[in-house]
DNA sequence: ACATTTTATCTCACGAGATAAGATAAATAT
DNA sequence: ATATTTATCTTATCTCGTGAGATAAAATGT
């Protein structure tokens, strides 16, 4: 079906792939001042707001006691801060400080977002739904090889 | 030419790669028992193999003294070790420990590149191509995103 | 040939941040 | 009511990166 060259290639690229994207993260945790560590977790306070400290504890694969720290820092630099859960009090809820994210990190982001959106939209629907399959099966690959143990 | 709903899947999927790359490779790098800075720099090592400390700091952005801990750390695990330059007594070459190196990363690679490849074998040249520069053209957005300041 | 400067790596003190163990306080179970 | 479990925080300790400077070798100038 395929040469082995295009394969050898791909191969290449996909691991510039992940060079670029390691880059990429550390670049920017360093644009919004803040660590890698704590880029990961305000990721992941994003996607799954609103959530508990344990949560993220559970998510990152961090220590309680790390979380902690990540929160700490991240509430100092105003862009998440901690409200006491009315249901039961030992839980902390992680909120994000929408005016702040959107001053800060909105910006930062919308100018690579409109270059990713101008490449994504070069190509029609037949191709994009070829390419989202792609990187699904990507995904799946580079999940197993994390989980298993 | 696309709807903005399959740019939105695939940002989305984009966006699901870029984490797991990154919780990939902090899985390798604790399966190999060293941490992902470690990872990195022997990753560059691999590729760049044969080269001096000093220029695994410059390629790496690390400084000389760390670079100092990295090769410590790695030469006492075994997968590389120091040789005195005989042209420039004062220069460190860096060198794979091909025994060590095969005996532990390759097989933990191995059967993740077994299913990438098993993955992209599946593609014809045409479709190979394709994705080859889909990827290149996110590299360079990548890139651009994480030198510009 | 000798002194000076440059280059390459290592050493050390310090700081940031992660872990592990345990403290604290609230909720749940007996 | 008391004991247990759960959620977060605190503290001591460890790892690792930085920056400044030490050391030694090579290159340069006189």
């Amino acid at each position: 079906m395929s040469t082995s060259k295009n394969i050898n290639i791909l191969t290449e690229e996909l691991r510039n792939n992940s060079t670029a994207t390691i880059l990429f993260h550390q670049a920017i945790a360093a644009k919004l001042g803040i660590n890698s560590t704590d880029h990961k977790c305000l990721d992941v306070i994003m996607k799954n707001q609103p959530l508990t400290a344990g949560q993220l504890a559970t998510l990152t694969g961090l220590t309680t006691g790390a979380v902690t720290g990540v929160l700490d820092r991240l509430e100092k630099v105003g862009y998440i801060f901690r409200e006491q859960d009315p249901e039961d009090k030992r839980r902390v809820n992680i909120c994000m400080n929408q005016e702040n994210a959107e001053k800060n990190i909105i910006p930062l982001f919308s100018s690579f977002a409109a270059e990713m959106n101008q490449l994504l939209s070069n190509y029609d629907d037949k191709e994009l739904e070829f390419i989202i399959e792609f990187i699904r099966q990507c995904n799946r690959v580079l999940k197993k090889f994390t989980e298993k143990r």
